[in-house]
RNA sequence: GGCCAUGUGGCGGAGUGGUUACGCGCCGGUCUGCAAAACCGUUUAUUCGGGUUCGAUUCCCGACGUGGCCUCCA
C-alpha cells in the first residue's frame, strides 16, 4: 500500500518514495523555549507524531530518523530572562528559562502520547564549528559567502535573495511583487528588501558567540538549515511545520540549504499543518482564550487532547471547543471499555489505508468506530485488532482500570460513600420501595454519579 | 493591496462526476418497577450566482463569509 502525502512545494499529493528506505528522514520545526506551549503548538507535534508512527510501521522502527529542534536562542528568550531573573548574569538567566521551558514542553508532549524524536538538538549547540564535524551555522554561513549567496553589510551577514533564481517557490512569492508591495521600511544596508539576516551583532546585554564577523548571534532561519544537515544530510525526505512557517522561515531555510550545498532540493516533501482557533476566536492573550497544554492537561487526559486534535484533517483549521473535548472524552471512555486491555493483535489494514491517504485521520477515526463495533460484538481476536490499532496511534497507554480511576480521582468523589448509597438503593429495590430507591438515585445524580443497573448488579461512573 | 487556505445535515467532520461516510445529539424500539447504560432502528446537508456535462456537493469562473501569510507567530 502506497503512502501518499500532500507536498506544499509542488501543490500535489504524491506517492511517498524515500531517498533511502533504510533511513527515512523527517525534520519538524520545534518550539522556541521562552514560554509554556499553547494548544496550537501541540498540533504539529501530534500530527507529525502520527506521521512518524506511520513511517516506522511501514519502514521499520529503526529505519526512520526524526529530528525536532529546540530553539534556545531568540530575542524573546532574552526578554524573558531579563524579566524573570533580573539579578542573574544573562547567560545563566537564559539557561534557566530555556531549561525550564524545554522540560515543561517535554512533559507536555509526553502526556499527549507522542514518541520522542530520534534527535532533539538545541540551536545553541550548533552555532560554532563542532568537534564531531556535524554541520554548524558559522560554517554554513561561510559557505554561503564563498558561493556568492551572502554578503556582509552594516555589521550583519545577509542572504542575497537575488542570487537564487527560484527564491520564493515554496510560498509562491516573486521578488518583484515583494519589492512592489513592501510596506516595511527597508534597512539601508540590504541589497534587496527580502534579503534576510544570517548573522547579527550582539551587544554586551545580548547572548553572543565569537565569529569571523565579530561577537554576534545567528538569525532565526539558519539554525534549522544547520541542524537538519547535521542529522539528515544535505537533502532529506520530509520537512514539516505549521502553515505560518511557510514564509519566511521555510522559504529561507530552502534558500540557505540549497545554496550552501549546491543542491536542487532541501526536502522532497513539505508538509504544513493548519491553524487552530479556540471557541471560534483567534487565540490571543488579550481575549483570555490563550490555552496552554499544561492547563488543558489539568482537566483532560492527554489522550483526549490527542484524539480531539486528530478528529480534523491536519491541513484544515480546527475550532478547539470544550464541547469537542467532551465528545472526545466520551469516545475514549467507550474505547477503553471495549478494548478491555486486550493484548496482541495487529493494527487493522483499514487504519493504515486511511493514514496512507495523506494522514486522513478523520477517516481513520471512522474506521476505528467500525473496529470498535466488531470488538464489542466479536471475539478476543477482534478486540486485539481494535486495541492494537489504538496503541499504534498512541492511545490505550494505560489500563482500563487506571483510565476509569483517573476520572474518579479527578472528580474528588468518595468511592466508599457511593458504594454505600448504592447498597442502600439495592436494598430498597429488593423491598420494592421504589420511592426510596429513586430518591437515592437522584442523590447520586446530584453528586455527579451515573449508575448502571445490569443483571450482575449495579455499577457507577462519573458523569462528565 | 498581493499570495494561500477554507465554507457539507442541530453540532463535529470525511469521501465521491450519478447510489449509506463516521461520531455526537434528536426521535422511536428492546431492556427496566420507572429510568440510566447497553443494543437495534429512523431523521436532516453539501454558502450563493453562473458555466461545462445526460447528470455536480464533487470540475471551471465569479461573489460573499471565515482564517493564515506578506513584521523572527505552530
Amino acid at each position: 500500500m502506497d503512502l501518499r502525502l500532500y507536498d506544499t512545494l509542488t501543490k500535489e499529493k504524491r506517492v511517498f518514495a524515500p531517498i533511502d528506505a533504510d533511513n527515512v528522514r523527517l525534520y519538524v520545526c520545534g518550539p522556541t523555549v521562552y514560554d509554556f506551549a499553547h494548544i496550537g503548538n501541540a498540533r504539529p507535534v501530534i500530527v507529525f507524531d502520527v506521521l512518524f508512527r506511520m513511517l516506522r510501521y511501514i519502514y521499520g522502527p529503526d529505519q526512520v530518523t526524526y529530528v525536532r529542534n529546540i530553539t534556545d536562542v531568540d530575542d524573546k528568550i532574552n526578554d524573558r530572562a531579563l524579566r524573570d531573573f533580573p539579578g542573574l548574569p544573562l547567560n545563566e538567566a537564559i539557561r534557566k528559562v530555556t531549561e525550564a521551558t524545554a522540560n515543561q514542553f517535554q512533559a507536555d508532549v509526553d502526556a499527549l502520547g507522542c514518541l520522542p524524536p530520534t534527535h532533539q538538538p538545541r540551536a545553541t549547540d550548533f552555532v560554532l564549528p563542532r568537534p564531531d564535524g556535524k554541520t554548524d551555522m558559522v560554517t554554513l554561513i561561510q559557505q554561503l559567502i564563498a558561493r556568492g549567496h551572502a554578503y556582509e553589510a552594516g555589521g550583519e551577514v545577509l542572504f542575497d535573495t537575488q542570487s537564487m533564481a527560484d527564491y520564493g517557490a515554496l510560498s509562491g512569492r516573486k521578488l518583484e511583487e515583494q519589492q512592489a508591495g513592501a510596506r516595511v521600511a527597508v534597512d539601508a544596508h540590504k541589497k534587496h528588501p527580502t534579503d534576510f539576516v544570517l548573522w547579527k551583532q550582539s551587544s554586551a546585554e545580548e547572548p553572543g558567540w565569537e565569529s569571523p564577523w565579530g561577537r554576534g548571534r545567528p538569525g532565526w532561519h539558519i539554525e534549522c538549515s544547520a541542524m537538519a544537515a547535521a542529522y539528515l544530510g544535505e537533502t532529506f525526505d520530509i520537512h514539516g511545520g505549521g502553515l505560518d512557517l511557510i514564509f519566511p522561515h521555510h522559504e529561507n531555510e530552502i534558500a540557505q540549504s540549497r545554496c550552501a550545498h549546491g543542491t536542487h532540493a532541501m526536502a522532497n516533501y513539505w508538509m504544513h499543518n493548519g491553524f487552530l482557533q479556540v471557541e471560534g476566536e483567534k487565540m490571543s492573550k488579550s481575549t483570555g482564550n490563550f490555552v496552554t497544554i499544561r492547563e488543558l492537561l489539568n482537566d483532560w487526559p492527554g489522550e483526549v487532547l490527542r484524539l480531539n486534535m486528530l478528529k480534523t484533517h491536519y491541513h484544515s483549521p480546527i475550532d478547539w471547543t470544550v464541547k469537542g473535548l467532551e465528545e472526545s472524552a466520551k469516545t475514549l471512555d467507550d474505547w477503553y471499555w471495549v478494548a478491555a486491555d486486550s493484548k496482541g493483535g495487529h493494527p487493522a489494514n483499514k487504519v493504515i489505508e486511511a493514514l496512507s491517504d495523506d494522514l486522513n485521520t478523520p477517516q481513520m477515526i471512522a474506521v476505528l468506530h467500525g473496529l470498535r463495533n466488531n470488538a464489542a460484538a466479536g471475539d478476543e481476536k477482534e478486540r486485539g485488532k481494535f486495541a492494537a490499532s489504538l496503541r499504534m496511534l498512541g492511545f490505550l497507554s494505560e489500563s482500563a482500570a487506571d483510565w476509569a480511576a483517573r476520572k474518579q480521582q479527578a472528580s474528588g468523589i468518595d468511592a466508599a460513600k457511593i458504594d454505600g448509597l448504592i447498597a442502600d438503593r439495592t436494598a430498597a429495590r429488593a423491598n420494592k420501595d421504589f420511592k426510596e430507591s429513586d430518591r437515592i438515585r437522584d442523590e447520586l445524580a446530584a453528586l455527579g454519579v451515573t449508575i448502571k443497573d445490569s443483571k450482575d448488579g449495579t455499577t457507577w461512573e462519573i458523569a462528565r
